[in-house]
DNA sequence: GACTGTTATTCTAAGTCGTGAAAGAAGGAG
DNA sequence: CTCCTTCTTTCACGACTTAGAATAACAGTC
């Protein structure tokens, strides 16, 4: 809640501008907290002082100061705090446990059937994965605040007024019926999150990784599918039901290449890992495969000459450029950050030019105004990101009991 | 400022809260503004008590209730506050006052040079019409909030720490180099604020217009030019420096039409006037003019069953509706709000065809939960847009003093 | 080892705020 | 005139932030 209006929002505001820094840094000072938060020492002392109570932050030696008193540092307490985050394809499940320090304690991982899996197989899969993390850490069950899932699809928020939380998949490309998060799991006495996978990506980029601090950027991930997410303001831009940030089937063309979605010229259907190889392959290629291998394949053979190639990795650059050009001239962003195992090949075969045609298909102003970066996190991220759920849960909420 | 930790701030916000609530609704009770602010009763009993002190709402009468006390009324006063909002635009330019209900009481008009005009020339024009209008209401002087500008162009809002407000304006559009507003105006005691005029076209209707009360939406004004204003949280989208929202020259296809911004595929090089009535021409129609009549003369030809103009109408349509698509799933909204004298046209003549395009040219989730809406205001209401920055600034701002 | 200078942190007192409960205000019905 | 009902305000309370005073914790220095 962004609203409140008592005194006692005003804490719990300061007490989540406090923690969250806290978490992003790592380890501060007091003077940096008051500094950064715009409170003053006093404000920074209480609040700190209910954050080492509740366990989340800890006293952590000091720092020699220019003849005076030292300085106090405070990190994070690892162990206050622990939250499971989900990784949930096409493929499998991975479910992953941090703690507060979001160091990788566990990882679980169920493969898929081979061909695509139903929602009951996969249910059955996140189900047994959590489960198996849940009995290996008895004793940090006390202290787990929630699990965040990362969902290949929309997840629309619809709780409305009427009570219960509602929250629905609507994972389209996977041949999926709609299926209710609840339908997918149920987990007794823990709060359940969740959010599309690119989009938790984002969020463990706006966390840690490239768009850290930044209040407007676009994070988008290049795979197989086409994901984005948006950050305005210092918040991913959600919509009226969260489903914001639909990049990958844009329509770049009319006419155009038939997309798996069912309609033509989607933007997946030029610079989607099928898409491109589709092509190399119709003009004479041979991509050993369909993954990574494929694709460095494709960049080797364009590094070496192979005309064939070469055009289909510059068609690849301009579509994406274009795209991504149009996206710089709607949202200004600060930074462009590009990911996925296909972001990252195209980025480190094609980045200068990539970022140059991306400036010359944006206006001037906004197109020389972002810096193009590359992911910080990988593919494997989007458990990380899910597991900031309900971190995020826990720092805009109000302050936990404290067994006195 | 959104932030802002200590208890004073509270009150600032709660007062912003309820001011804005009763701008919009015109006419209130003490109970609705509790209701809809998530304020007690006591609370909104305190702060009416302060704005109606401040002069800036007034009580006015009493409606009956079931039997107990009358429900106290209150409503805005109109001469609590004064706005200046001004349309400038390249064929010339119109400042415009307004009270605090948002009634226009006065209009001053300064027609450019037939052709186009220079920055110091319209700059000239406006300091001369703000000036007429303030010679006129020396009474009114006093309680003069600000003027606000609707500008043809990119308005970025480059205020580093460095002090000194920092405001320039990129018209790129009409060959303009980059202007300083305050080379542009020199208002004495009077705040200047200013932003590009589809925004404020889009503030306007934000506030009085076809997404009151919405909190994600977009609106899109087609005229020659082609702009939009993005609406998400219910606040619209800047991006860095304020430059989000420049949509016109999306680039809709490789290739392309040639536009005057000098890149090919731009939707302005589809869907702007110009382009439309170039196409008719080409495909042998004769447009009377260039501006409503003639594309009035399009859609008539076109009802008449006169082939070419059929065509250029469903080519225009077709790739509106598929930008407007990209745009739905880029940003989830519930309203999709259409203006401008050419988005007029076509929601008169194809509306349906339009609505049922953007549909498809959207996923299937984002894109079955927009209404599709006019633009209930026309062009003119760039000026009351403008006027609407300095109510926001009057809104957020603390409490005025009050001679007691 | 006492003392001083210096810096970081905490404590204290003052001033604000929002809220629930209780009191007050303003009409209608009997 | 009294009671009843329904809004609105007042009051007492607890909670908050903050400026400034006080304290803590060190390094030199005499």
């Amino acid at each position: 809640m962004a609203d409140g209006a008592t005194t006692r929002d005003l804490r719990t505001r300061n007490r989540a501008r406090v923690l969250r820094r806290v978490v992003v840094a790592g380890e501060t000072t007091r003077a940096d907290l008051a500094a950064q938060c715009h409170l003053s020492a006093a404000t920074v002392t209480n609040v700190v002082g209910d954050l080492l109570r509740e366990g989340l932050i800890e006293e952590r030696g000091s720092l020699p100061s220019d003849g005076g008193r030292p300085i106090g540092q405070i990190g994070v307490h690892p162990s206050g705090a622990y939250f499971l985050g989900a990784d949930v394809g096409e493929h499998g499940v991975a479910v992953e446990l941090f703690d507060l320090s979001f160091e990788r304690l566990d990882r679980e991982f169920r493969e898929g059937r081979t061909r695509e899996s139903t929602p009951s197989e996969i249910g059955e899969a996140l189900q047994d994965a959590v489960s198996a993390i849940r009995a290996r850490h008895p004793e940090r069950e006390s202290r787990l605040v929630g699990l965040g899932l990362g969902l290949p699809g929309i997840v629309e928020d619809i709780s409305g007024s009427h009570g219960g939380r509602e929250v629905v998949l609507y994972a389209q490309s996977l041949g999926w019926p709609p299926v209710h998060i609840d339908e997918l799991l149920r987990a007794d006495a823990l709060e359940v999150l969740a959010d599309n996978g690119a989009k938790t990506l984002a969020t463990a980029e706006m966390w840690f990784g490239a768009a850290r601090g930044v209040d407007h950027a676009i994070v988008a991930l290049l795979g197989r599918g086409i994901g984005l997410g948006v950050v305005s303001n210092g918040e991913l831009m959600r919509g009226l039901a969260s489903s914001a940030g639909e990049w990958g089937h844009t329509k770049v063309s009319v006419g155009g290449p038939r997309c798996r979605c069912g309609a033509q010229g989607c933007l997946e259907a030029y610079v989607g890992a099928d898409a491109i190889l589709g092509r190399w392959r119709d003009g004479g290629g041979e991509p050993p495969g369909s993954g990574w291998r494929a694709l460095t394949a494709l960049v080797a053979a364009a590094d070496a000459g192979a005309s064939a190639a070469v055009r289909v990795l510059d068609e690849t650059v301009e579509v994406l450029a274009l795209a991504l050009g149009n996206l710089v001239n709607l949202t200004n962003p600060e930074r462009v950050i590009v990911g996925g195992w296909v972001g990252l090949c195209l980025m480190q075969s094609r980045r200068a030019q990539l970022e140059a045609q991306v400036r010359a298909a944006a206006l001037e102003r906004p197109g020389g105004q972002f810096a193009l970066e590359l992911c910080r996190f990988e593919g494997d991220s989007v458990a990380l990101g899910a597991a900031l759920l309900p971190l995020q849960r826990l720092i805009d909420g109000p302050m936990a009991k404290v067994t006195a």
